[in-house]
DNA sequence: CATGGCAGTATCATTTCCCATACTATGGGT
DNA sequence: ACCCATAGTATGGGAAATGATACTGCCATG
């Protein structure tokens, strides 16, 4: 478990936002729900997509959103082992969730991607 | 500062995410915002909603919001002092966030509010 | 035989976050 | 003179999150 952000969410209605960002917090977990929002993968092809996560990270947030029912694990037993991550159903729920943070973060958060052919 | 979620925003498209989650990311950002865009508030009225916030943190994190021009702080010389706060534009702009994850909380993370005429 | 890929664990160190408490300044009320 | 409220700042400590590095076991490849 991250940080229990709150010891009760019963900070009026506003405390609702805490108790969804209590699922994506985790310095690696919106992206990994983001990318498996593309599709389901392994351990590996994660890794490389987030590229300076250490291993001990992605499987510790990985673990997480297991335990929170958001990503399911599946382990293929073969060799060499092939562990694969996907949402879940209450996982894809967030879908919309992520694509706002998304949608803002390119809108507002970035420093604007080089006006090349900008008016 | 909070933690820097991640040194450079480059994690492919998905990081555009966390550059979002960098924004609301503190304990209770998400909350302030979420109060804020009801109405301009004075310090006091932000600290008695919130009630489990100390003094530190609450300036804290509203600093943090004004640093990052999501919040704007007025400040009435008069005795005693009165300090408001209310959202800039580009704060606004976090509404449709800030509400997404308000309902998905509503929806899918709070523990179901007692099934009393639930069939 | 040595190396590399897969999917991890284990251990240790550091960084960051958050809390509790005490303190400041001004003026009003009693 | 003393206490209250407002809006903070200062200081110190402890817990939580993250990071770096090394190690495991199995097989295929060269």
């Amino acid at each position: 478990m991250p940080r229990t952000r709150h010891a009760r969410l019963d900070c009026s209605p506003g405390c609702a936002v805490e108790a969804t960002l209590q699922f994506i917090d985790g310095k690696w977990k919106g992206v990994i729900l983001f990318h498996l929002f593309e599709r389901t993968m392994r351990f590996s092809e994660l890794r490389r997509r987030l590229a300076s996560v250490t291993q001990r990270m992605l499987t510790a947030q990985l673990r997480e959103l297991e335990r929170d029912g958001l990503v399911a694990r599946t382990i293929h037993p073969e060799i060499p082992p092939r562990v694969e991550y996907s949402l879940t159903e209450r996982g894809r729920t967030l879908h919309p969730v992520i694509m706002v943070l998304k949608d803002w973060g390119d809108m507002h958060a970035l420093p604007a991607p080089a006006p090349s052919a900008a008016a």
